[in-house]
DNA sequence: TATGAATGAGCGTTCATTCAT
DNA sequence: AATGAATGAACGCTCATTCAT
């Protein structure tokens, strides 16, 4: 039960957004009561926390798998992460929405928590563009921190328009960006 | 007055978010009762239409006298589209907020009408896009509305990070956006 | 309209109990909704308040009276002390007892301030007892604290008993009381 | 486990009150559920209801003991039960405070049953006064049934201010009432 | 004996909006 | 141009109680 509520619960919080969506509207999709609800939260805030944790958490747990494998080379574990983030719209779509518009909605020790995991995905892609810088994969002249929040932007902002149904995939998209990201759309 | 009003809302919503605040806090820091607030604006919708209006209306203007300057390169049209956008967060930082954030609260009719507007900002970048690669400015295999979403997401999602106090520049942040764009951060 | 929320509320509060009396209860007697209600009270406990100053103030200042008259004894002002408790049920019974009985629903702030008042009252009297064994009118070995505390009692406690419209006029059971306390009840 | 439950919720309902106390509150402190309340109580005012009446009946119970003892005088009797009024607050004194405060949140029948017995402590007094003015020990020109009410007063009113672990001990608090009751505060 | 899930009614409070003045 | 009183619907939340297991 603790489960359907916070599957509906997402659903309606996308559409409608956190504060337009009342423990009502929770609970008549799922024909039960309030005292439902509050029986397995104590709060409609706890609510929106475990849907923000449900969903920087598992981002972080996919990032550390991809910077963990040496195998690989900086710019293939940046496309990883690029994809990750485009591909958890297909997945969690509504969550992820969710995390970056409903944060307001936290109480201020909750919202710290939340910042810290959020910062703490972003320095992990800033430390990748360092290593990538001493590494000479990448431009030595970068201004990582900068650059990192380029990146970042482009791929978090397509949850406000990347449709999982339309024409490019989200593997596509990811492609897309990270040879943007990486040669330029100049024309030598 | 009616000026008053909007300039101390957009404060307020940015601040506290349009549903989180009431028109008494709105009138409060007026030192006027909520009939004066009914006397200019016929509902609170209304005032956040106006704030919508009055931030996507002043971009398009700017970007038209961008686009319509033949005097420069698509690339620096690029660049000052970019710089446009990032450089109205230090300006109108709190409207721009608004903007990516409280479009949900508009009614269907007047959401359409952002909507469209927003989506006229977008495509004038892909046209520049496309002019760009057809004037051998741009790489001719680009996939221009993609990258396209790529570039704004980069510079909208700034709101959500630059702070125009802090160590860079707008100026310095839209060079070194442009610049990652243009040549990418690969070294060859 | 607040007197008349005042009033009402203190005969519900009276009949039914602080806690048990709803916000809804109230308005419905005055045939309002309850946004009048918290048009003129910012709560249900500011409210409760109110009733809680509006009595222990009127009775501060009612006693400050007896004590500044020079012109009688203190077996006198003692007399009138205790007159205008037991008076002060007939006059305000309602609030007297809101007073003694709901002073736990007040937030420890205002409860603070209450119990200040509370307290003067009382000190005021052991004042009184001390000045009496001091001039010869009372004998000298008394404890004046408990005392008073027994005084207090007695006269407090007709809050749950004494009807003014029944056999014994306030009057009369002040002097009654004052008779034993000053004499006691002993045959000598 | 009924006594477990009684005697927390006794502490609870001192502390904060019946109605502000839930069931929830009472078995949390235990670290049973709700439906074990239920399986010892069928509602809460009969937890309540059994309160009231493990305070009153011992009280009639101490009380008969004592004027049944024909060996003392009126005297010591009107001590004794001055004395167990006093002392009660020191052994049973949260029952005490909800007895006199939580009378309201009995049920109609429930409250009878209470107010009966608590006149009849009450007459049990006033009959005693009677007698020993009858008997030369008392002032013949008394009121008995109001002098009552102020020996009453005096007495139960000490819940409300009474420390047993304050300067003076339950023992002195009675016997300080009673010196002022027989004899009276006034220097002949 | 005791649990755990669920109910349903109610509560204090908020707030956009209306309207006579 | 502005006020102040009032509304009515909704909201997040609480809680005594029920009942199958």
């Amino acid at each position: 039960m603790k489960e359907k509520i916070t599957d509906h619960s997402i659903r309606l919080f996308e559409k409608k957004g956190f504060s337009e969506t009342s423990i009502q509207d929770i609970v008549d999709t799922l024909g039960v009561t309030k005292g439902t609800f509050y029986y397995y939260f104590s709060s409609k805030e706890e609510l929106l926390m475990n849907i923000h944790l449900g969903y920087i958490d598992e981002l972080l747990t996919s990032q550390m798998q991809i910077l963990e494998n040496n195998q690989i080379s900086c710019k293939q574990q940046l496309f990883e992460i690029v994809y990750l983030l485009i591909g958890s719209i297909e997945l969690k779509g509504s969550s992820a929405k969710i995390f970056f518009r409903e944060m307001r909605n936290l109480s201020e020790d909750r919202l710290t928590q939340i910042v810290q995991k959020r910062d703490q995905f972003r320095m992990n892609v800033e430390r990748l563009i360092r290593e990538g810088m001493e590494k000479g994969e990448f431009r030595a002249d970068l201004n990582a921190a900068i650059v990192t929040f380029g990146i970042l932007g482009a791929a978090n902002w397509s949850y406000q328009w990347f449709n999982p149904n339309g024409n490019s995939s989200d593997r596509e998209v990811a492609e897309i960006f990270v040879e943007m990201i990486l040669k330029g759309i100049q024309l030598n």
